[in-house]
DNA sequence: ATAATTGCAAAAGCTTTGCATGGCC
DNA sequence: GGCCATGCAAAGCTTTTGCAATTAT
């Protein structure tokens, strides 16, 4: 029986609660690692030996819809799945194709306020994405 | 013949000046659309009336990997190309599929004497990219 | 019951690769 | 002349689509 937390998360966003949309949920908030639909994947054929890759995007379609994981870009065209939880940016490295988080109230604030003060002819902002771009150095990574 | 511009831009990063590279660039330097490969190839076919795309994209390689141009990822798995001026952000409309450019020196002062003073552990930043996301309206675009 | 979701297979779309030909330095 | 860039065709990958079968409410 799945976790109470991604059952309600589900039921809050009127979705119907089936065992691929809980355990894609589960995955999600369980890696911090930015997976693929094919990261996903692989995660979910430990009890789903053989879902398909399409079920896993149409999931992930829903849930981005919903507003309960966001896509995050990188440069190679591939997709990556970021589960929700407060504002934060992203640190990320081509070269090891890493994606890590980045959590920056400070910053956050920084920007949110001054772009409230310019307000930008013509836009409407509806998020903020920052992608600090660079190497990480050290880390065994 | 070829704008004196475009073929300094080339040799100063030994690139052999050949149509197809002046071409491309021409066309890079005068869009601000942030044109996807297609869309370049569709300029270029004015000159150039059976340019093979997979030529036009093993030349934007060649530019990146120089920096004469960045990739700029949307989320429809679709990478556009950005001519590199001065630095600047994107406003970017999923609806409609536009990207403009964000000039703000002010905040890019903001961000990067903030990330200064923080310096992020084991992290050598290359460049910070910021993507405000959100809706044009009334503009008709 | 019925409307939505899943699974499967196939297609679509963007991008890359390999190799022979041709062009720049 | 030597090497790099181009052109072409084919393949590669990620993602999407359509439809029948299944499942949640």
């Amino acid at each position: 029986m799945a976790n109470k937390t991604v059952i309600k998360i589900l039921s809050d966003n009127n979705l119907k609660i089936t065992p691929q949309r809980t355990a894609v949920l589960e995955v999600l908030m369980g890696l911090d690692n930015h997976p693929s639909a094919e990261n996903i994947a692989e995660y979910l054929r430990m009890n789903f030996p053989h879902i398909p890759l399409a079920t896993v995007y149409k999931i992930l379609d829903v849930f981005v819809d919903k507003g309960i994981i966001k896509k995050v870009q990188t440069d190679n065209n591939q997709m990556r799945y970021d589960f929700v939880t407060e504002n934060h940016h992203h640190l990320y490295c081509p070269e090891k194709e890493l994606i890590e988080d980045y959590y920056d109230k400070e910053l956050e604030e920084l920007i949110s306020s001054h772009l409230a003060k310019k307000t930008i002819p013509n836009f409407r902002i509806k998020d903020i994405q920052l992608q600090i771009i660079g190497e990480f150095i050290n880390e065994n990574k």
